[in-house]
DNA sequence: CAAACCATTTATCATTTGGTAAAAACTAAT
DNA sequence: ATTAGTTTTTACCAAATGATAAATGGTTTG
């Protein structure tokens, strides 16, 4: 919990009374590997903090193969947050990679700390646009640079992360298909 | 002028006096083709509107190589909004591709507009939020096509755009070399 | 018009990556 | 330990892309 409450207070200040508020809204939610936390086709339910665990945004091209967008790991906020706060239905998913265990706020509560918390809308708002920046300044490189490395730029990215999930989900994180990136990991030692 | 107020309008309710004021403080700025609006190692001077033209954001990677990391045209605003809002050095450029003609705010304006008009800190994240995630959109599912189909997206998603601005920008925005990009478009005709 | 310059296309060959299939390594359950 | 199931690695060949070089086409300038 003390983690979240640093997090956010990076993009704003709030006094004990404000963040007791907050947190007195939190709920657990333990997900198990492979669970979704959002669907495509569904409503987003929660915005999520990540306390242990890792997902993946991910949805399916024309062709069916499953496309991971981007990875989510511990102390960050998981949320597709346009189709959550316009509750309408979102066209990806978030899947837990990892078992996790995440704070969460369903809409009626996050509604009611922004009603209840002033500048609470101006710090998610300065979440969210770090959270884009940082997806568009990671997978940007992505696409004028060979797989190798792609490869070496996602293991500075996201270090640790290699060793906690299924290869197949790196591969289509980097565009790349399985046996390419065990080719090239292979290259590489 | 007409299509800006109307952009900002998207975003959220401001009376005659408060878009006359908005517009009293917008400067105009013609850019050549090849000027820079900002570049890497300086401070952004300007929010800028496009008018009318193209511009490209870009930086060089370590080999040197020129890449673009996508294009703005008409009707949408253009800035290294972080780097503006900071007031710290940039570290990609923002170069004209055609002559353009756009309407800009200095930060200091900006931020009177901002002390004066309330609700607009509002508005400018919304819109800021809006052009991240488009960003995310379109060059998300680039890592993971095939260089004909990137094209193809390309072309869908800049109507018009293939004409008027020099080839060896959409491939370096593709993420291809210039000769594979003929190549390709050989290939569709 | 000619010359110089820049953008685009073509050509050739080397390298990388994809597609398919199978083997090997690893996990979980009995 | 054995089996079944899954993940990861290898292998092989076809296809796509990169690198280098040169040719073509178009534009600007004198």
């Amino acid at each position: 919990m003390k983690e979240f409450i640093d997090y956010i207070l990076q993009f704003g200040n709030l006094n004990k009374q404000q963040t007791d508020f907050i947190t007195s809204k939190a709920k657990t939610l333990e997900l198990h590997k492979d669970e979704y936390f959002s669907e495509a086709g569904k409503i987003p339910r929660y915005v999520g903090f990540i306390i242990e665990g890792v997902v993946r945004f991910c949805y399916y091209n024309n062709k069916g193969e499953d496309i991971t967008q981007y990875f989510v790991d511990e102390n960050n906020f998981v949320s597709d947050q346009q189709r959550f706060e316009a509750q309408v239905v979102a066209s990806e998913y978030i899947q837990a990679v990892t078992d996790c265990k995440m704070l969460v706020f369903s809409k009626k509560d996050w509604d009611e700390i922004g009603n209840t918390i002033l500048g609470w809308d101006n710090i998610t708002g300065l979440i969210l646009k770090n959270c884009l920046l940082k997806t568009i300044e990671r997978r940007s490189p992505l696409v004028s640079e060979d797989a190798t490395t792609r490869y070496l730029s996602f293991i500075e990215q996201f270090p640790g992360l290699v060793n906690r999930i299924p290869l197949s989900h790196i591969a289509s994180y980097l565009g790349i298909t399985q046996q390419s990136f065990s080719r090239i990991r292979k290259n590489i030692r």
